[in-house]
DNA sequence: CGATATACATTGCTTACCGAGGTATATTGG
DNA sequence: CCAATATACCTCGGTAAGCAATGTATATCG
């Protein structure tokens, strides 16, 4: 005889889903203080190392805020062959909001570590 | 001259709220591992454990989330003085969630602590 | 007997992710 | 030459979580 179980892939699915509120921008912000990137690009690098793709529909979003709240500019590009890019460039702002939210992480990160 | 900032406080503020969906399930279920609480006494642990304070309007909903979805069992505890408590236990099934959770995040700490 | 502390609960607002759909530009194979 | 594919951008609507505000009830203390 078989008992009911909760569905836990899904549980977890949707939990990965709730931590990327965050997480994302996060995440955005750290890969462009280190070079400056356009978002269809970035979409490649965070599918790499989130387990999860990455779909176009958070993204372009998410920079849209960036550049709306000042911590990213952006430029466009016209390249020799193929659709205009727009490279996005971190601001001096941009990366005070970046130490401020790794100190955050790192705090977290920190009762995580110590309670498991 | 004056040149008109982003409100980085305010910015920082709004992703921290961001960063609790998600953040603050994996946290509670990190407690209930070492110990049954209830809700009250898991908003103090919690105000301690996070920067900014524990709304009651928080932990509630997500504790009764948590039974919903099986992750957690309740039972009502009469005390000698003051109102009753739902103490909150861990299932096997939270433990599991846990284990997932837990590796999940240190993937993306792993993510973080090499780009930066 | 009013004020305070404990303890749980609910409603409405706001915000972010994402699936689904759309536009436009170049390249490549038949 | 033209259909298919890859690149690159965008938007809309549904869903879900945090939280301020508000409410209930019990016990204690001055």
């Amino acid at each position: 005889m078989r008992v009911a179980q909760a569905d836990i892939n899904g549980l977890f699915d949707k939990w990965q889903l709730q931590l990327r509120k965050g997480v994302l921008v996060y995440l955005v912000l750290t890969l462009l203080e280190k070079e400056d990137m356009y978002g269809y690009a970035l979409i490649s690098s965070l599918s790499g190392k989130l387990v999860a793709p990455m779909p176009e529909g958070t993204i372009y979003p998410l920079l849209n805020r960036l550049v709306r709240d000042e911590l990213v500019v952006f430029e466009w590009q016209i390249m020799d062959s193929g659709p205009a890019r727009k490279y996005y460039r971190i601001t001096r702002t941009g990366r005070q909001m970046l130490k401020r939210m790794r100190k955050h992480w790192n705090q977290l990160n920190d009762v995580f570590q110590s309670e498991q």
